[in-house]
DNA sequence: CTGAAAGCGCTTACAG
DNA sequence: CTGAAAGCGCTTACAG
């Protein structure tokens, strides 16, 4: 490294030296401080100093003095999972707008575990963490809170934590299950996230409760619980076409599991929407493009992040934050759904 | 906020004091200092301290006196671009092993753009930067220089910026036209990426280099450019079936495209792979989904996202960096291409 | 209208 | 074997 030959770079002091000013005083003229009043000349003086070198703050004593970044965390269980792009791009949106900046990680074990990164986090570097869909969730949350970092969960309602935003996976459910029932299925089962995540648990009980209020039997034989991948949801719709009497329905927890079963359908020559419907949660741009395409209940993402972003941002670090995130959210109808025959 | 009732976070000297030693010893014993010889009854009694206090350091305070961060930063255009998901994994896993966190964000118009990013990393929150195919790209890199912190392109190389990890493109267009070629085709179209990107520019070239060199001419009308949706690929699609001599086969420069593609062809009528080829750059997860599953070059994202992160910490700041990550890579052939009727 | 001083919480070269 | 001091680059209450 040639350190020596790069110029170090300019502080406050060699501004102040260069304005003829003291330091204090180019620091309430960057920052614009309202209670400072100040000669134009020396104003101008000022700001050509910090023109003539190219003077940028250094964040990091900033934030040393202040005791606050104006940067915000989100830590989610992995990038490849689609349902996360757009809860990012609304968190990012709304911290924008709050004048802050969020930064993404995934606590995936390649790379750092989520305590390890919460270890990272504890240690003043951010303002605040969002803990979308990790599972270790509880403990992490508690060492948050002895370190003093405010948190919020996202999608995940763990019993101990009452702070989190959550999508209305009930109602999201309800609304896929009665547009079955309205085209007349009764044997309609269910392809299930994974059990540990509450949010699959909530899709399942949305599932359940609506059809008992339609009067219909919902059998543990019709509910298979998949990973979230293509290839779990076509494992579980091949053991769903391979019982004695086959469902002539499928709601999927996840728009992935719903792109197996179509999968699945097709290789056992089972035709969809004509011998099976299919409907599913999310609704991700390739819906649009399956074979057939999907009919599906799209999911209010971006405003899901925007929500944990304004929530973490606005509240008190200890204040009860239990929010469900129910609009806009809707039935979209394509062609894997078609009355029952 | 009842900051009042939460107990200050303890501090180095909070540490000392209840240990009866002062803060550099503390200090040297947790950062493991290996010149300090200590009398084990007092390296207990610091330990012990920090446990009482449940003590952990500021790092913010850390960095500022040190000078790093430990922390890498990477700015994407957006989330939901399908290809980033395993560059970041891969980068993060690469962060990890090196001691160092990899946090992301998006340059996007919602949220900061990519020049206000840029600027919040300027002063000193991270050691380093991927800039992965960001567009503005030029104007931050010079900024970033100018502030003094190292950063690097990933999948995009401007012409004044000699400093960056790219994909094998032409190699991977290589791969994916011989194969068409392979299977007698001679009218192979292509659906390009938007033309702004180096790495669509790179394909292009790739395809029709290899065309070239197969004595096989490639007409601009067999070109179309498309943005990387399935929608944009399916107009192009669309186009290509119009001609008066449609293609028999395709080279689709992005999975995203192909699945467009796909569903265009079937509305078409026009049977895949029967009376047309498909073969697409990418191996996403959904490939071996689509209707008909697709032939695809599986590209080396983890590696160059791990690449990029190793390139960044071990070079100088103004070394020239022009590295083309070329395997694992290669041709998946499923059910998407067949030979020339 | 502007300056001097203290201090945020660490680390590290130096002293003893 | 341990301590005292300086300093990283800022901000802010206070003084004049």
């Amino acid at each position: 490294m040639n350190d020596a030959n790069r110029p170090r770079k300019p502080t406050l002091a060699d501004v102040a030296a260069r304005a003829s000013v003291d330091r204090s005083v180019v620091s309430r003229v960057l920052t614009g401080d309202s209670r400072l009043s100040i000669r134009d000349s020396t104003r101008t003086r000022v700001l050509q100093a910090v023109a003539d070198l190219k003077y940028r703050p250094n964040a990091i004593a900033r934030s040393l003095r202040q005791g606050r970044t104006g940067i915000l965390g989100m830590l989610i269980p992995d990038f490849e999972n689609p349902v996360y792009p757009a809860i990012i791009k609304g968190a990012e949106s709304a911290a924008g707008e709050l004048g802050l900046a969020l930064l993404t990680a995934s606590a995936c074990d390649e790379g750092f575990g989520a305590r390890r990164y919460a270890e990272i986090i504890t240690q003043g570097r951010v303002d605040g963490l969002v803990l979308a869909g990790i599972s270790e969730t509880e403990e992490i949350a508690s060492s948050l809170t002895r370190a003093g970092v405010p948190w919020l969960m996202l999608n995940r309602r763990p019993e101990s934590a009452r702070r989190y935003v959550v999508y209305d996976d009930v109602g999201a459910a309800a609304l896929a299950v009665n547009h079955l029932l309205a085209q007349g299925h009764t044997r309609i089962a269910h392809v299930a996230g994974p059990s540990r995540g509450s949010c699959a648990a909530q899709r399942r009980a949305g599932y359940e409760d609506t059809l008992r209020a339609a009067g219909v039997e919902a059998s543990d034989g019709l509910i298979v619980a998949a990973d979230n991948t293509e290839e779990a949801g076509a494992g579980a719709m091949e053991r769903l076409l391979a019982a004695i009497e086959p469902p002539t329905a499928v709601f999927a927890a996840n728009v992935v599991h719903a792109i197996g079963a179509l999968h699945a359908a097709e290789r056992a020559g089972v035709r969809v929407p004509n011998e099976l419907s299919i409907v599913a949660i999310h609704d991700f741009r390739v819906a649009a493009f399956t074979h057939p395409p999907l009919t599906t209940v799209s999911m209010p993402s971006s405003e899901l992040g925007r929500r944990a972003v304004q929530l973490l941002e606005q509240s008190k670090p200890d204040e009860v934050i239990e929010e469900v995130v129910t609009g806009p959210m809707e039935l979209v109808v394509r062609s894997s759904t078609a009355p029952a025959g």
